[in-house]
RNA sequence: GGCCCUGUAGUUCAAUGGAUAGAACGGAAGUUUCCUAAACUUUAAAUCCAGGUUCGAUUCCUGGUGGGGCUACCA
């Protein structure tokens, strides 16, 4: 890389200037900004302690050495203590003629022995997904999308949480009203039934706290002494102790709710390595706990609970096991580390989980450290913000959530509204239609929701996400399309850019060398966005990329231009930018249409 | 109450401690005998408040203030 090079010349340059070694990483040096004369700056405030001259001195100093010594830098201009860098023609053409080619342009080989373990979607079985679930599975697919680009292997795993006191909500009220009906015979959904009844549970146990209360109870006796919650726990030790009309229904529901979880899936196009259910797993976090109680790493109360006592360490108490000896959240979820610890040997595990749960991820880090496993300390906890909607937050009790499959639904109605207004499918047959109206309305939405930085809050406004203009996916799309309807024109014409040979020393337009920068960055913003585990950070590149592509597209003719190198260069260009566009919307799982 | 996150144009989002704080939508005004106008061009419009560290702070620290979350023998 030439930024890594310009570092080494740098230090070199204070070397022989100043007569200071220099460690590289303590230079600043960034792109130059859009208006201003250059393709990389050095910030060199940061010297003047070590040149004792001014900052126009110290930077026009080194930037003669650079020039003299970089065959790459054409020339250079100093604003203030900002040595801006210009590099040769010839260097970005090199760069454009060498990998425009390359179909893995911008990917890491392989080059991690321990994969990383990433946990994302991890549904509740007791009702349908929603937008917030939508945001996880997007970003959770991406991430192992950027970290296979970074060169790791990657475990997805999914933990379904297929038992616990709120499947034996649904499970009750489904006893109680349920009339036997089935996904088959109501046409319902599995997954939309089985809500359906938890709905239905939360009514009727409000109404029971309700009643509870009027006869006297205070709000916290009632919500304990609620029949109907009494009933569900009741089912849980029935469940636990493995009671085989319990176990029956159980599974005929949870049966349902798989279905219905993988249609959407599929639709969302999200798959999974290995599910985890935490029917199968949560014994094996009741094994953890006992070991720690015996080694007196965890305490036991009066009435049997056991707890980590995490006060020292500016948590507080934390209670693994109930009094009856049933298991929480956290026991399976102690037992599901180590269960992919012993399979995985990972480097590291990722969990994608809302920032609801950030206090539960301390606790289970710090826990699992407690318990002697090492691997606690490379867990990491992928804190993704809330999804708001302009009414507020989502409330599944207040009927304001907004449902994955409905949501998707209506991304597609506009899709295909939007795309037959514009006269755009009329020469496609029905297939294809279908395939692109869904392109489109899945990639409206995937890029609406992961342009966002992941760990803030978001806005999900029903009408700003079904926009196709602007900083959105069909812009992209659009582009790419448009690319695609180039790229045949031109190989009809006979311009055959891979056969062409073009004079890496043809001078750039400003468009075509910012065009081919943008490729430039392509490499480093993967790397950056698998650090910092964001995929809006691929987000931001396209929409940067396409929009600049727009601009040299606009103002330069490509198949029309009269000098025939600079047409193989234009075609080159744009190529080079549909492949770089495709790659980085495949590292966010959305897929672009070869016209549209 | 305690703990954590957060506050940037009218709105939704950007900006490794660096130059004149960028986009998009919406507003205003333009561009089709020309490779797809789902495009492009021009334009008005913002860093919650007060201190501190620094040559330099939207960014780091402290206090205040607004918003959100957690603080369950729910998951």
């Amino acid at each position: 890389m030439i930024e890594e090079k310009i570092l080494a010349q740098c230090c070199h340059a204070v070397q022989k200037l100043y007569g200071h070694e220099l460690n590289p990483a303590s230079v600043g040096l960034e792109k130059t900004k859009k208006e201003i004369t250059g393709d990389f700056t050095v910030v060199v405030f940061s010297l003047l302690k070590i040149s004792r001259k001014s900052p126009e001195t110290t930077a026009t100093e080194i930037g003669t050495f650079l020039q003299q010594n970089m065959p790459e830098i054409e020339t250079f201009n100093v604003i203030k203590g900002f040595l801006n860098l210009v590099l040769s023609d010839h260097f970005w053409m090199k760069f454009l003629v060498k990998n425009a080619v390359l179909p893995d342009f911008g990917f890491c080989k392989s080059r991690h022995e321990h994969p990383v373990v990433l946990e994302y979607s991890s549904p509740n079985t007791n009702k349908p997904l929603h937008l917030g679930h939508i945001r996880n599975n997007l970003l959770g697919f991406s991430l192992a999308e950027i970290l296979k680009a970074n060169g790791h292997k990657v475990v997805k795993v999914n933990l379904v949480n297929d038992r616990g006191i709120h499947i034996c909500k649904s499970m009750l009220a489904y006893m109680r009203w349920g009339n036997h009906e089935t996904p088959g015979s109501t046409g319902m959904k599995g997954d939309h039934l089985i809500g359906k009844y938890y709905v239905l549970f939360d009514k009727e146990y409000k109404a029971e706290i309700h009643d509870l209360i009027g006869k006297g109870l205070t709000e916290e006796e009632a919500e304990k002494q609620a029949p109907l919650i009494v009933e569900a726990q009741e089912i849980l030790r029935k469940w636990e102790a493995k009671d085989p009309e319990t176990i029956t229904l159980w599974k005929e529901m949870n049966g349902w709710a798989y279905q219905g979880f993988d249609l959407t899936y599929r639709r969302l196009g999200v798959d999974f390595d290995h599910i985890y259910y935490e029917s199968e797993t949560y014994l094996h976090g009741k094994k953890l706990v006992m070991e720690g109680l015996d080694s007196e790493v965890l305490v036991q109360k009066e009435d049997g609970s056991i707890w980590a006592d995490l006060r020292d360490e500016g948590l507080d108490e934390k209670l693994l096991l109930r009094a009856d000896g049933t298991s929480v959240y956290m026991t399976q979820d102690l037992g599901t580390a180590q269960l992919r610890y012993d399979e995985y040997r990972p480097s590291s595990m990722i969990y994608v989980v809302g920032n609801e749960q950030n206090y539960h991820f301390d606790v289970l880090k710090k826990v699992l450290t407690k318990l002697g496993m090492e691997y606690g300390k490379h867990i990491y906890h992928l804190s993704y913000g809330m999804v708001e909607l302009p009414q507020g937050r989502m409330k599944s009790r207040e009927g304001t959530v907004v449902d994955a499959d409905d949501l998707m639904d209506e991304m597609l109605r506009t899709a295909e509204e939007t795309t037959r207004e514009l006269g755009k499918a009329d020469e496609l047959s029905d297939e294809d239609a279908t395939r692109l109206f869904n392109t489109i309305g899945l990639g409206a939405l995937k890029y609406f929701i992961l342009k966002v930085d992941p760990k803030k809050n978001m806005m999900f406004d029903p009408r700003e996400s079904i926009d196709f203009n602007g900083n959105t996916g069909p812009f992209i799309q659009y582009t790419y399309a448009r690319i695609q309807s180039l790229l045949a024109k031109a190989s009809s014409a006979g311009f055959l850019w891979e056969d062409a040979k073009i004079s890496l020393h043809l001078p750039l337009l400003p468009l075509e060398k910012e065009t081919i920068k943008r490729l430039y960055q392509f490499r480093e913003t993967i790397v950056q966005a698998g650090e910092e585990l964001s995929p809006a950070i691929i987000a931001n590149y396209i929409f940067d990329l396409a929009k600049g592509f727009n601009q040299f597209y606009q103002e330069l003719p490509v198949l029309k231009e009269e000098d025939p190198e600079k047409v193989v260069l234009r075609i080159c260009i744009s190529k080079f930018t549909g492949s770089v566009i495709k790659k980085s919307m495949k590292l966010l799982g959305i897929e672009v249409p070869e016209r549209m």
